[in-house]
DNA sequence: GGCATCCTGACC
DNA sequence: GGTCAGGATGCC
């Protein structure tokens, strides 16, 4: 579920929380699977004494730093969530994983669809290895047009596989990409090949612009989503296709939106204002 | 590229 | 009972 802004709106929440905390340990509820780089007892024992130092986001994963060079890494797939609470309050539903600190607060992840996984790092290595094959991050100063045409130029098929696919550039999930195609009036069929330089140019502005804008709302919450306080966002009251109504008509030309099957994936669109003309 | 797969719950 | 849901991987 949660894509870029969702992350990055967690990673927000949890950084004035957890900063200078020290772990106690892990309490494992249930669903050994979750655990993907040390079983429970492992993990508890190698976070046992490690303060926070940092939290950052690294696509749609949230790193949280700890000391002595070690990271614990979280990715929350379709379900997933975490929320720093007391020992005290009770427990949210579909809780696995408890990590405690020593002054009786909590970080839990919660995961209704056990998608979810936790990675304990322990060293730079381990993590950038892990990261190894993931594109650059949209929001960057780094990732400018140049770049972004140059690894586009690189790629061909359909546009909206290609912005779901993270070696491309991370962030981006389904919301997102059908939210970004229809910004940019380009169809999710649309060939990367056939692309120009001035069409290239409006997706790469209008990537930024739906991340940013998620951002600013604090996530799009259509189900299972809560920030680090277990409070919805607002995006989903700001989307332009993503989860409309089939037949539900377009805000900028009144042409009913088309919802078609792209890749596994639920693709909304707007005919009138991503026509599959110049190309295909 | 397309497809199944990992899960649970909501909806038709 | 079938389909679908903010993801990603591994198999043709």
């Amino acid at each position: 579920v949660p894509e870029l802004p969702e992350v990055e709106t967690t990673v927000r929440d949890l950084r004035q929380m957890l900063i200078g905390r020290r772990f106690k340990g892990v309490t494992f509820q249930d669903w050994e699977r979750m655990f993907a780089t040390h079983p429970p007892t492992v993990m508890s024992q190698l976070i046992k004494g490690e303060e926070v130092t940092g939290l950052t986001r690294r696509a749609k994963y949230v790193v949280i730093e700890l000391t002595n060079g070690k990271s614990l890494v979280f990715h929350r797939k379709m379900s997933g969530n975490l929320f720093y609470r007391h020992t005290e309050d009770e427990l949210e539903k579909y809780t696995h994983i408890i990590f405690g600190f020593e002054d009786e607060s909590e970080l839990r992840f919660s995961d209704l669809r056990k998608f979810g996984r936790v990675y304990l790092f322990l060293d730079e290595k381990e993590k950038l290895d892990h990261f190894a094959k993931l594109g650059p991050e949209p929001l960057e100063d780094s990732f400018d047009f140049a770049h972004f045409n140059a690894v586009l130029s690189k790629r061909k098929g359909a546009l909206k596989p290609l912005l779901l696919d993270q070696t491309l550039v991370v962030g981006l999930g389904n919301i997102y990409a059908n939210e970004a195609l229809f910004v940019s009036g380009l169809h999710p069929l649309r060939r990367a090949e056939t692309l120009t330089e001035a069409e290239k140019q409006k997706l790469f502005l209008a990537i930024r612009q739906v991340l940013e804008k998620g951002i600013e709302n604090r996530g799009t919450s259509l189900s299972d989503y809560l920030d680090g306080n277990g409070q919805k966002g607002s995006n989903q009251e700001h989307l332009f296709v993503h989860f409309k109504k089939k037949g539900e008509p377009c805000e900028t030309c009144g042409t009913p939106i088309e919802i078609m099957r792209v890749g596994q994936r639920s693709t909304y669109m707007c005919p009138t204002c991503q026509p599959l003309s110049s190309g295909q």
